[in-house]
DNA sequence: ATATTATATGAGTATATGGTAAAATAGTCA
DNA sequence: TGACTATTTTACCATATACTCATATAATAT
């Protein structure tokens, strides 16, 4: 974000869009407990497996994490201890949001109450 | 990233794909130095006008920046310093992996040297 | 070599989204 | 009211991508 300039942009943008789907996320909690092997990662997510390997090449590519092969079973583990920061941040500010939303909702009840009550 | 289930990913999925357009960041970068209105930033940015409008509707609904129509104006301006933090860490990961892509290109480079000297 | 298991890839479809041009809306002033 | 400016919305096209099914590749064992 220290740059105007779009091409360095599209960089950062790259890594939000590789962070930006549901499944590649649950993949990620999934990788959160340590490396799987892809079987693994199927069950416990539930996805299909051509789809998760694909989510899995996308995550490869975008450095997020790393793919290690292992006789017949591919390794995957997160490359990136920031990942789980950068997530706790977006949690931490979706937090808040949601309690100015229940905030912002109290007053439009008691709004609409007291307008029920008397105009 | 605190739950497994998609439902609560999903909102962070959705957080990362408002952040997952270069336009988007454009603004944001623009919307950095200060509150602007919406021909400010077209200038800036040199993005088209509908096109613009429609990033700041997409920033607005996902609560990264704030609207206050200003007269004939209207003003946007970043509600979440949040928000350059994350990009911040997101820039530290990328400078991180552009300096092993750099280190391993060395390796690769001195290989192919040396193989150029002899087998 | 063949079978088996684990993973990756290709084709096809449905959906979502960015960009642009044109029209619509909102606010201000004469 | 009508003209003018600022912003939003609509219609449309092109492109990207998530998902699934089927097939291909890779590694291992018999």
């Amino acid at each position: 974000m220290s740059e105007i300039f779009p091409d360095a942009l599209s960089q950062v943008a790259d890594y939000f869009k590789v962070l930006s789907e549901v499944s590649r996320l649950q993949v990620l909690c999934c990788l959160k407990t340590g490396p799987k092997n892809v079987t693994q990662i199927i069950m416990e997510t539930g996805l299909g497996q051509a789809n998760v390997s694909k989510h899995l090449k996308v995550l490869s590519q975008g450095g997020i994490v790393k793919r290690t092969p292992e006789g017949v079973n591919v390794i995957y583990e997160i490359t990136d201890p920031i990942l789980f920061q950068i997530c706790d941040l977006v949690c931490d500010r979706l937090a808040v949001r949601l309690e100015e939303q229940t905030q912002q909702l109290e007053k439009l009840g008691s709004n609409v109450w007291s307008m029920g009550q008397r105009g």
